[in-house]
DNA sequence: TTGAAAGCGCTACCAA
DNA sequence: TTGGTAGCGCTTTCAA
């Protein structure tokens, strides 16, 4: 039956060296060409492909292989518009390269992720990992990257989030909200869909969420319009469904809010669809600003106004910058509010 | 500088054999679990965080890794909400069984490529593979699968595309609409959106939009309803824009087509956009069917009658059959068609 | 319970 | 231009 072929075999049977097959597959300069191209069409012939992954990552110390880690699980990641543009941008410049994409997470930390760690030739963190993933990645010396977090010990890819809040809030009291309140995602541990009760900004916030406040929050000083903890919402994951519940909850407040700051468009285009069941219009009884600015969002109808990221960039340049060992400093994306009122209905 | 550790220089380091390192991270009952402990705790502070996959692998002859082999382009994948909610079937499995994702694409046939499919120690196909990547794999003996693509050398995991589309033409047609038209994906090998004009079934198509296809053709046949090629139209790609523009060309048809068959739901929410902003009510002027049953379906205004195919349990059953070696045989997954009239505006 | 050693498949050096 | 060969880091058999 034909099984794995090794290059030894083949070597043995056509009758050349093992060095002679290796060098037809990685160094074209090393022979003849005829001699090459004969033995290209043999080794196919006799079903060798060329060389295994792991004896020849072993042996040259690459693999081609370039890893994502992902903060969250590998389905949730899958599931998010955001995380999927990314993505895409990572697979637009890995593919050009002709480098393999694995898909890791920092979550469950066991062994064979640990293993797992050790193929790649890069990497590329995307949000801040749970677990000791980064610092044992860190120790090895490879090549890595931060998105979307920040810290010091690698070079990263960001936005300003503070900023691109900030511009998000006060485009909405330009409009002259009178009863804001704030769709935040992961603003604590909780997995709960509920108020942001603490006093002060949270510690175990991922980075984003708490830029994207500190953003809305000084928009708002500036204003001298205070947001009490009670018109804050934290929503534990990025998800249509628990975005849905949370808009409901905000919506039955007093006031009821005539303006929603939501740190994704997920949550934003939720709170279109909770505000029209409810009766609302949209914008003209409450104005709803997003945070991504993805497909989706101009899309909708009404199309939304969002703080676009250019996320596929962002996994673009990442991916460059990886390869290009351009490993230092940090990189801050612009973003820009992309405002969009009108209605297509 | 911390660079990479070997287990050997550990092993040199604590006074013991290698062999001795090598058990307490893959055989526990090889040792007393105290020394165990000791030994990993000691590995841990020399900067030793398990065993190197490659070389691991090289000598185990597996790697825990799977690779899934996507048909189209990586970042296409990751645009396609299908395709994202199969690898999320396909990662909840994967990460319940620790193994790790690689993402390959048989587009783009080099030897990098080839490499890459022999670390993987399964393999599931998603969507008919292009160039050579199936029979390769296949003459390896490796344990694979073929999801969405019908084909007799390995087990499948799929749906009755047929009875499927054939189930949403009915719906239409009980519906009385008179003037159907077909808005199909990837009927031919163009990547411009045209009409369908060949006489006979096309060869070049993926087998599923042929199966759904011959479903409609079967329905309209059965009402001894006949469906003009001018009337069907190919969509190269699963993308809004592309969509977006076949339908407006569609809707110039004359009689204007009350009723649209929609082999996806990105189509056919594409057809509602569309059609409301050309002033026409969905459904009271045009009737809309989509396929896949995508989240997005639900959630759109007017929601989305459709047909679901659960693409996130087909990735589950795929990657659970790999995994437990399952892999004879066809599974034909059920669908059905769901029926959304409301409207939520 | 631990240690010594072979060898997984390949590449790259060096010699011919 | 080609061939011989050491050794990448690990697991596993066998012997102690």
């Amino acid at each position: 039956m034909p099984t794995r072929r090794t290059l030894k075999e083949v070597a043995a049977e056509l009758g050349v060296s093992t060095a002679t097959i290796s060098n037809a597959f990685n160094r074209p300069d090393q022979l003849s060409a005829k001699l090459r191209e004969q033995i290209l069409k043999q080794c196919q012939q006799l079903g060798y492909h060329g060389p295994n992954l792991a004896a020849r990552s072993l042996r040259r110390g690459e693999s081609d292989v370039i890893a994502v880690v992902l903060a969250d699980s590998l389905s949730y990641n899958f599931s998010d518009p955001v995380a999927n543009q990314f993505l895409q941008g990572v697979a637009d410049v890995l593919v050009k390269h002709e480098k393999q994409l694995l898909l890791l997470t920092s979550l469950g930390e066991s062994q064979h992720q640990s293993s797992a760690e050790s193929l790649p030739d890069g990497i590329i963190f995307y949000g801040a990992p749970a677990g000791q993933s980064f610092e044992r990645i860190l120790r090895t010396g490879k090549p890595a990257l931060a998105v979307d977090f920040e810290q010091d010990q690698v070079g990263s890819v960001n936005i300003d989030n503070f900023d691109a809040a900030k511009m998000a809030a006060e485009h909405l009291f330009s409009q002259s909200v009178k009863a804001l309140a704030i769709m935040g995602l992961r603003l604590k541990d909780s997995e709960q869909v509920e108020n942001f009760e603490q006093d002060s900004l949270p510690l175990k916030s991922g980075e984003i969420s708490c830029r994207r406040l500190a953003g809305y929050l000084q928009a708002a000083k500036e204003c001298d319009y205070n947001i009490p903890h009670q018109r804050i919402w934290h929503i534990p994951f990025n998800k249509p469904e628990l975005a849905e519940q949370a808009v409901k909850q905000a919506l039955t407040a007093d006031p009821r809010p005539d303006g929603l700051l939501c740190m994704s468009d997920v949550i934003a285009l939720a709170a279109i669809r909770v505000a029209r069941q409810q009766g609302l219009r949209v914008p003209e009884d409450i104005k709803i600003v997003g945070f991504d600015d993805i497909p989706e969002a101009s899309r909708s109808n009404p199309a939304l106004t969002s703080v676009c990221q250019q996320s596929r960039q962002k996994g673009q340049l990442a991916a460059t910058r990886l390869l290009n060992k351009e490993l230092e400093g940090e990189t801050l994306m612009p973003t820009k509010l992309v405002i969009r009122e009108s209605s297509r209905g």
